[in-house]
RNA sequence: GAGACCGUAGCUCAGUUGGCAGAGCACCGGAUUGUGGUUCCGGCCGUCGCGGGUUCAAAUCCCGUCGGUCUCCCCA
């Protein structure tokens, strides 16, 4: 009998378990330095919190079961948002506003595994709820692009990619398209890249056919969806792109605040950012690599209907969700994931390794290595059975330990050696000190 | 849900027209019974993913299945 990991999960051994953790932590750095809140949920939900928001045809794409002899049908959570709108909408208008909260929840989806997509993931979800002016989308853009600076990537890795439902709604107006075709709009828009070119042709020419200005209309959509537009560029090129002002308006206030938080380097408009327009309400954003090369790093965009859709008040909403598997290959290929140590080095440190020289040496080993663990110091010793101190001073070595203590012959005159495994420098220090003396030099080495 | 490619030691992989399952790395021991990443010597390591079929003989050919990778679909 042998067992298989389940289709599309993954087993965490230390190393990928470090990588995990150094994301993880990159994320909630930041989420707590902009001041968001750490919140979580259950892990399965009423499968109906999902139907309400996408529909039944999502049941396909969900773990879900009953309970043997039950009648409730559950779901392993694709998605934390309908579970953060069931939690404010419970709260109702007890909470103080704005709520600032962010969770980094696992995500289970029955899809098919292919590249930066899994069936089991972890994604930081960050929402800002109670406040609808740019600055809120910005601050929820900001928090994510600290993250990724925080983890090594940088503009020249990672862009932004923002879009509008307002701007382009108003954009679509301006080209003739009436309001009950921008549904059709949005999903030409978003399947751009996908189509055959002449598809695409075929399908814009139908949506702007009857406009009367068809030929002149389909170039300006063209130019408008053929490259993105930097932030600093917005006003100098709003003229030539032909974008009404009701377009231009939504985007000049997300501009500004851009650069307020100092993200313009990061940050570029892009009409071909459409994600699902069915609930959101105002801006949208993807963070993708800068070439276009993967998937997106990162989604979202503001949603001001949706606690409202789970039985709450209307309360304005913009949040994000980043996963860590798309990141993961992002940092893997920029080798930005322990730098030349490789993933080992993201595992933790030991401060000390002690290693005894002799059987006299063996009786007083635990004590030390007790000793420094009650100090609060990562402390390790060996389980060989070899008395080879060279060996051993490389098995210290292997696992990174910042120093040795060797407990040997001078154990007589109450003294330890003590090497510090950076420098090579050894010296005797008396065995009292060797808590004292061990933190001096892990953190001389931090 | 549809398709393509792949699965051999802990890891990376080789394995010719079907003919005794291999290498490097890693690991363990020794050289060196008290000083680390080098070197040398030695050792350990297999359900060739799993099941069935063809054959005197299958890692190799055929069928099925599970898993991986990738694409379509979808992407909350």
């Amino acid at each position: 009998m042998s067992f298989q990991a389940p289709r599309g999960t993954r087993d965490f051994l230390p190393e990928s378990m470090a990588v995990r953790r150094h994301v993880e932590g990159a994320w909630r750095k930041a989420s707590i330095d902009f001041g968001f809140e750490e919140v979580d949920g259950p892990t399965f939900e009423h499968v109906e919190l999902y139907t309400v928001k996408s529909g039944e045809g999502i049941v396909n794409e969900l773990f879900s079961f009953k309970r043997s002899g039950g009648s409730d049908t559950y779901a392993l959570r694709p998605e934390f948002t309908p579970t953060l709108a069931r939690m404010l909408a419970a709260a109702g208008g007890s909470l103080p506003l704005p709520v600032k909260w962010f969770t980094i929840p696992t995500l289970f989806r029955a899809e098919r595994p292919q590249r930066g997509r899994l069936r089991e993931f972890v994604q930081w979800n960050v929402d800002v709820v109670g406040i609808d002016s740019p600055a809120a989308d910005v601050e929820t853009m900001a928090v994510a692009a600290a993250a990724l600076d925080r983890l090594g990537l940088r503009p020249k890795d990672v862009q932004l990619r923002i879009s509008h439902r307002g701007a382009v709604a108003g954009l679509l107006e301006a080209l003739g398209v009436p309001a009950e075709r921008h549904g059709a709009a949005f999903e030409l828009l978003d399947r751009r890249d996908r189509l055959e070119p002449e598809e695409y042709r075929r399908r814009r020419d139908a949506l702007l056919g009857g406009t009367g200005a068809g030929a002149e209309a389909a170039r300006r959509l063209d130019e408008l969806l053929r490259r993105t537009i930097p932030v600093a560029e917005l006003d100098a090129r709003a003229g030539a792109l032909g974008l009404p002002e009701t377009a231009l308006e939504p985007l000049r206030a997300i501009a500004a605040e851009l650069r307020a938080a100092d993200l313009a380097p990061w940050a570029s408009f892009d009409f071909g950012i459409v994600r699902g327009l069915a609930y959101y309400t105002g801006v949208v954003f993807e963070i993708h690599e800068a070439t276009g090369a993967e998937r997106a790093v990162a989604g979202g965009g503001r949603y001001d209907g949706l606690v409202e859709l789970f039985g709450g008040p209307r309360m304005p909403a913009v949040g994000f969700g980043m996963g860590d598997v798309v990141l993961g290959l992002l940092l893997e290929e920029r080798g930005l994931l322990g730098g030349e140590g490789g993933r080992a080095a993201l595992l933790p440190r030991p401060d000390a390794f002690v290693i005894s020289a002799g059987s006299e040496a063996d009786l007083r080993l635990r004590a030390v290595v007790s000793e420094l663990r009650r100090a609060g110091l990562h402390a390790r010793h060996s389980y060989r059975t070899t008395r080879n101190v060279g060996k051993l001073l490389g098995e210290a070595s292997r696992c990174r330990s910042r120093c040795a203590v060797i407990l040997g012959a001078e154990l007589g005159a109450g003294l330890v050696a003590l090497k510090d495994l950076g420098g090579g420098e050894q010296r005797l220090v008396p065995v009292g000190d060797v808590v004292a003396e061990v933190r001096r030099l892990a953190q001389r080495s931090e």
